[in-house]
DNA sequence: TCGGTCACGTA
DNA sequence: CGTACGTGACCGAG
């Protein structure tokens, strides 16, 4: 790894006297300039300020390519050229764009897929800060979408939280989720057993009397059960749960399947796998969805709730869980710009109100907004739906138009700046669902960057879409807790600002993961 | 060995 | 209800 993987560092100009405080997110220098926190040895400095290019690329123009050579194109309007196309080294320094220097930039204007390796320190790290200018110049041209615009520019601000959720997946990745080692295999026993097949199959095995049928394999099982007169189109949980009380091998099925789901994927070979030290690690990525959400592997986004007692604070240390109440309707209220909707979403239950305005119950209300936002088709939701269009106009129009520009292949760009791009035969249901749900990912990646920042000696072990995890010192849990408030208020107040919507965090401190809040 | 399907854990 | 992920077992094709 080279350390000058590192940019130089760079000052925000024009509004360090903004009026929101923003923690993490201000302004301010140095500004450290990175092409990749992925590839950057930077992790034992915890820099606050940072800009990941291959971030900031991402919410500009979407796509999977973040590599330098993609990156620099796109800054510069040319085409990305395909994956290590590396071959001669056409370099040319007159024309490059600082000229006097041997730069790996190639006649055609493009990057060398070497450039890292072939460029001077001081070179590479100059081109860094290129790109950044071009990016936060692309990033200014974007309209800001707030009902009152204010302090940094929204999709500046953007770009800040994206890079410091890129350097928070390299610590996540590097710090990993405390685990009890003894009560994770515990539990896993408790599930499975010892963990032999044969033992885990025979109960189902019995009540088969001889019928040869492979549990794993589905089409199988859809043939036993149609033996019994049991006839389903797939043999899916949700599916066979009607199906409990018509036979006992359906009850022992959906058992066995429990087990075998946590035998196979969160198993002794998972721990032994996974977990070092004790603490679970995986590959954490911070935009790594189509909409933008971070994603992990090593099923640290799917932990079975039985399995969760097994995350549990070291000595001297408790965790502090917080998490984003009703975030994706309170989301939608804050980007459609619909005011009765942000008046509800101004209420500690936002269903409440919901319900009491279009006389219904707070359940079919729940399922009312639930429906639109997620373009239901089926079910009784028909009639809500049919309300909610006329009593939140404004907020059904804007997901009606995020759908309609998928429908007919055109991209769509979230509130916080994120180009979502649509692939040629556009999906509808994709991008209505986007807008929404990738607004509340950039929301969550900047709360947990103001929270990062404001910790002491503590960690952040967990993003979960709209769940943090703290692993502090048990002298610093309550200061934690305060912060994730606050730290929630002021990031909410320049991203929503003049929206009226209020963001709520239900946040407690416990021993382990699944200890009841409060 | 590969992609596709089914299935299922989470938000 | 819907959307989004990652993982694993199995299938059939090559």
């Amino acid at each position: 790894m080279r350390a000058d993987c590192v940019g130089l560092a760079t000052g925000d100009r024009s509004w360090t006297a903004a009026p929101c405080d923003l923690g993490a997110l201000e302004a301010g220098r140095p500004r450290w300039v990175l092409w990749s926190a992925s590839s950057t040895p930077l992790l034992p400095l915890r820099p606050r300020r940072v800009w990941d290019l291959a971030a900031v690329h991402k919410v500009l123009y979407g796509g999977r390519r973040d590599d330098p050579v993609a990156v620099w194109a796109a800054a510069h309007e040319l085409p990305v050229p395909a994956h290590h196309a590396g071959g001669l080294m056409l370099l040319d320094a007159a024309l490059s764009p600082l000229e006097g220097y041997l730069v790996p930039v190639r006649v055609d204007g493009s990057l060398h897929p070497d450039a890292a390796e072939l460029a001077d320190p001081v070179r590479w790290a100059e081109l860094a800060l290129v790109v950044q200018a071009r990016q936060e110049a692309a990033l200014r041209q974007l309209p800001d979408p707030r009902a009152d615009p204010g302090g940094p520019p929204l999709r500046v601000v953007t770009a800040w939280a994206e890079s410091a959720a890129a350097l928070l997946c390299a610590e996540l990745e590097a710090d990993g989720l405390p685990i009890d080692v003894r009560e994770a295999n515990r539990l896993v026993e408790a599930v499975i057993g010892n963990g032999d097949r044969a033992v885990r199959d025979a109960p189902v095995v019995q009540l088969l009397r001889g019928d040869d049928v492979d549990l794993r394999n589905p089409s199988s099982v859809r043939d036993a059960l149609l033996r019994l007169g049991i006839d389903v189109p797939d043999t899916r949980s949700w599916r066979l749960e009607a199906y409990r009380q018509a036979h006992p091998l359906v009850d022992a099925l959906l058992t066995w399947r429990k087990a075998e789901r946590v035998a196979t994927t969160y198993g002794f070979g998972w721990l032994e796998q996974n977990v070092r030290g004790g603490r679970l690690r995986g590959d954490w990525s911070a935009a790594d969805g189509g909409a933008g959400r971070m994603t992990a592997t090593a099923g640290l986004h799917s932990l079975p709730a039985e399995l969760r007692p097994a995350v549990a604070a070291e000595p001297g240390h408790l965790l502090v869980r917080a998490d984003l109440g009703q975030v994706e309707p309170r989301v939608l209220a804050a980007v459609s710009g619909d005011r009765g909707f942000a008046l509800a979403a101004a209420e500690d239950d936002l269903y409440t109100p919901v319900a009491a305005t279009l006389g219904v119950d707070r359940p079919t209300a729940k399922i009312a907004v639930l429906a639109a936002m997620y373009g239901q088709t089926s079910g009784a939701a028909g009639q809500a739906l049919k309300q909610m269009e006329q009593t939140y106009p404004t907020a059904l129009a804007f997901l009606r138009a995020a759908e309609e520009a998928g429908r007919v292949g055109n991209d769509v760009r979230t509130h916080g700046g994120r180009l979502v791009r649509v692939g040629t035969g556009g999906v509808g249901r994709f991008t209505r669902n986007a807008v929404v749900q990738g607004a509340a990912a950039e929301l969550f990646k900047a709360w947990a960057a103001v929270v990062r920042n404001g910790l002491g000696d503590g960690q952040i072990v967990l993003c979960l879409h709209d769940e943090l995890l703290l692993h502090v010192p048990a002298e610093q849990a309550q200061a934690a807790v305060a912060l994730l408030h606050g730290a929630l208020e002021r990031t909410a107040g320049h991203w929503a600002r003049g929206s009226g919507v209020r963001f709520v965090a239900d946040v407690a401190v416990v021993h382990r993961w699944s200890d009841a809040k409060g």
